[in-house]
DNA sequence: TTGAAG
DNA sequence: TAATACACTTCAA
């Protein structure tokens, strides 16, 4: 039987323990074992024929249970490319591994051990190399289990490709009572519960009846009631993919306790077992077996991070207004115990923003599952694992697939001493040229295609080819003003797994043209081509992070001391070519250009490529009419359609007041597009006189701050951290992550001891001298200044007549 | 005024 | 649980 990969487990209290696969063929799901899978890890020793013989007579203790390995094997590996005769431990059951490892450890023989540290689930895809939401070919023979059917399989299950299957997706939420603002799930009952699916499916359960006249309502007895019912329309509806956005964090935990509250048991997984849940460092997941669970907030955090969207506030309803384009009805959650009590019409509202909360998630998980699809086919994990990394964890387990391949062992991520001797390690970034500063006119951008990934590439970095001991000085690269040589005769796998990635994209870029933009074809290859790109660009940071498996401080700081040394050069030759570099950031250089120099750009672009080694290459990025600089990474241009981009100044930043962001915008409007100072003063004089006179709107004054640790564990008293104390003080749940919004009240004292939180600002009155000084004129001035303005000719005074320093034109 | 924390 | 560089505000010694 060939079918599509949707999800996969390890089922390690069975007797015997096996691998499942949930494995989609004509619109059928059928749950596939594997029992005759073995779990094991490998150990290194000087005497690798006597350590096998020692291991094979290791006792070790599980709980009471004595536990031995199945057996003892010999075999050929790879340590950085070298061959090592490695003894490989098979155990029976993947619970052996720990017990086993530790009685392991302490034989006087052992060097190092590899690989105890990955889940036999994830070992499994690596070690058929399949891959997940592609095919798979099984063969076996079923065996009737309760209601339903597995196939056992006879033979090792292969992957095939690609293969069409439809998915149902389904999304979900739930609203809890909170009379207290928070629902606390210890006593506060579920009131509401809605499904959403991709097939035109929609529910909203609810124990109150308020006389709704819509179809998708229906009416329960209870909270119990409203469980059961959702634990059975989950399994009729048989959906493929269970979503909802906070998911992890809010609605499964929330579920389960009730829950369990109520003695009911959650069998929504494909074989009507329960969810479990898995905790983690810093956060909860619930697996659902046989229905990948994928968070939508867990992606849109993966995003943010990534730069990818950029937010105030990730709640559904921003994050939706951001990326569908359209506003969903919102519901002041503290009135939703309110609203439930009251009934009528405010009962019938909190229904229909029920489902659109389950509605909206759905649209938010359609539009980004394509990416989690290519990221999980590229990593050859699971959606669900996949849905979770971060961008460092998605290389490290696309080169632990890589390197089972090449027989390679893993390394283990490092632990105790090790950790902390790499943690104290630090290295130099990326080259920074000091701007000149001012307006500046006709403006060409150049930078280089993805730096970092193609001098890892190019220069063959990787933690095998450093210092290799095949090369001699001659023929190895050295890395620019460091002491480390890159190997030329045999290529690492890390970049050359880089290479592969990088060159797939470039071939699909070139696919995408033939198709029409929107087109669906078009969507799937651009998805492709991004989760590709996302993991390209992950390689170089792994490498400098002191939890990677690969981590290389030296690989590290030879990629960046390499892109310095690039960069530099290429500002060196256009000086030479007599453009004027007026800023220069990591893989890009701005220059100033005199009308002769246009027809230039393409000149100088051949020239620098001519000398540019294996697949480095510099491009154009584009014209700009305007530019002004600040400081290093502090600069606002126009492009010549007219469109402005800002980097670092305070426009793009969330800890300041929207007002000193919408007037340094004015200002840089004024100055860029209409290339007039004067009215930017006068745009200054205009807010700071409303600011004075109070004629702001309250909303203009909030900063955002985000928390980034435990209230207390903050040292130093800022603003943020006094306003969000006293939000604790009222009762409200702080936790890292949490954006604390604040105004800064009128009075005496330091200005945290008038940070108050919004919700809490009521009817106080704003600092305007605070909003003037430390808000609006810093931002504006960080422009202005540079431009030959003094703070005096832009403050307003009374009655002053101010008067306007001449304007120096470029 | 300056350094640390953010 | 991907990197460094950089500018800047606020507090507190």
């Amino acid at each position: 039987m060939q079918g599509l990969l949707l999800d996969s487990d390890y089922l390690k209290r069975r007797d015997p323990p096996a691998m499942r696969l949930f494995v989609k063929k004509d619109g059928e799901v059928i749950s596939v074992l594997d029992p005759n899978f073995r779990h094991y890890f490998y150990v290194t020793s000087e005497d690798p024929e006597r350590l096998a013989e020692a291991i094979g007579n290791v006792e070790a203790d599980r709980r009471g249970e004595k536990v031995t390995p199945e057996s003892v094997e010999i075999v050929e590996k790879k340590l950085l490319q070298e061959p090592e005769e490695t003894v490989k431990v098979i155990v029976g059951n993947p619970r052996d591994v720990t017990p086993l490892r530790k009685e392991v450890r302490d034989l006087p023989m052992v060097i190092e051990i590899y690989e105890h540290d990955i889940p036999p689930s994830r070992r499994y895809l690596i070690d058929h190399e399949l891959t997940p939401m592609e095919g798979v070919e099984v063969e076996g023979e079923f065996r009737e289990i309760g209601e339903g059917k597995e196939l056992i399989v006879t033979k090792p299950p292969e992957p095939v490709g690609e293969v069409e299957e439809e998915l149902k997706i389904m999304s979900f939420d739930i609203e809890a009572y909170n009379p207290g603002g928070d629902p606390r799930a210890e006593k506060d009952p579920i009131v509401m519960l809605s499904v959403a699916d991709n097939k035109g499916f929609k529910k909203v359960l609810t124990w109150r009846d308020f006389e709704s006249t819509d179809e998708y309502v229906e009416v329960v007895e209870n909270e119990r009631g409203l469980i059961e019912r959702f634990v059975q329309i989950v399994k009729e509806e048989d959906f493929d993919v269970i979503t909802g956005y906070n998911t992890d964090l809010f609605d499964f935990p929330y579920l389960e306790e009730r829950a369990d509250e109520l003695g009911i048991e959650l069998g929504l997984g494909r074989d009507g077992s329960e969810i479990t849940s898995q905790r983690r460092r810093f956060e909860t997941v619930t697996n659902v077996p046989g229905r990948p669970h994928i968070d939508v907030y867990a992606l849109v955090d993966f995003l943010s991070r990534m730069g990818a969207i950029r937010l105030i506030n990730y709640t559904l309803e921003n994050v939706y207004e951001h990326v569908v384009g359209e506003t969903k009805p919102d519901f002041e959650k503290s009135e939703i115990s309110e609203a439930w009590d009251s009934g009528g019409v405010e009962g019938r509202k909190l229904l229909k923003y029920s489902l659109s909360d389950a509605e909206s998630s759905l649209e938010l998980a359609e539009e980004f599952f394509p990416l989690v699809v290519e990221l999980s086919k590229i990593v050859k994990q699971s959606i669900f694992d996949v849905s979770r990394m971060t961008p460092g964890q998605l290389v490290e387990w696309l080169l632990v697939f890589e390197a089972h391949r090449i027989d390679e062992l893993v390394p283990a991520r490092p632990a105790g001493r090790e950790f902390k001797r790499r943690q104290s390690k630090s290295y130099v970034g990326g080259y920074v040229k000091e701007p000149k500063k001012g307006l500046f006119e006709n403006l060409v951008v150049f930078d280089f295609r993805s730096l970092y990934p193609t001098i890892i590439v190019t220069h063959n970095i990787d933690p095998a080819t450093i210092d290799c001991d095949c090369c001699g000085s001659e023929e190895s690269v050295r890395a620019p003003n460091l002491e480390y040589e890159f190997c030329q005769n045999k290529r690492g796998f890390i970049p050359e797994t880089l290479r592969d990635l990088i060159e797939e994209r470039a071939d699909l870029k070139r696919k995408m043209k033939n198709f029409e933009e929107g087109s669906r074809k078009y969507q799937s290859l651009y998805n492709s081509q991004w989760a590709l790109k996302i993991i390209a660009n992950s390689f170089y940071g792994m490498l400098g992070y002191s939890r990677a498996r690969w981590y290389s401080n030296e690989c590290a700081e030879s990629v960046t001391s390499f892109g310095r040394h690039y960069i530099k050069k290429t500002i060196e030759m256009a000086e030479d070519e007599g453009f004027d570099v007026v800023y220069g950031d990591t893989d890009s250089l701005l220059c100033r250009l005199k009308e002769q120099d246009r027809g230039n750009v393409d000149d100088f672009l051949e020239k620098v490529n001519e000398d540019m080694p294996g697949m480095m290459e510099l491009e154009l990025e584009g014209f700009y009419k305007r530019g002004v600089f600040v400081s290093k990474k502090r600069y606002a241009m126009v492009s010549e359609e007219g469109k402005m981009e800002v980097k670092g100044l305070e426009f793009v930043r969330r800890d300041w007041a929207a007002l000193a962001k919408k007037t340094q915008e004015g200002v840089l409007k004024a100055v860029l597009r209409g290339g007039s100072p004067e009215k930017a003063a006068e745009i200054v004089q205009e807010v700071t006189k409303d600011v004075k006179q109070g004629r702001v709107d309250l909303e203009d004054l909030i900063i955002h701050t985000r928390l980034k640790k435990p209230i207390e564990e903050y040292e130093s008293e800022g603003p943020h951290v006094l306003a969000a104390r006293r939000l604790k003080l009222h009762g409200e749940e702080l936790e890292p992550g949490m954006t604390i919004a604040y105004i800064v009240e009128k009075g005496s004292g330091s200005i945290s001891d008038r940070a108050i939180p919004v919700s809490r600002f009521e009817n106080r009155s704003y600092d305007p001298d605070y909003y003037i000084d430390n808000q609006i004129l810093p931002a504006v001035m960080r422009v202005m200044e540079v431009l030959g303005y003094s703070e005096d000719e832009l403050r307003y005074e009374e009655t002053k007549q101010t008067k306007l320093g001449a304007f120096e034109s470029c």
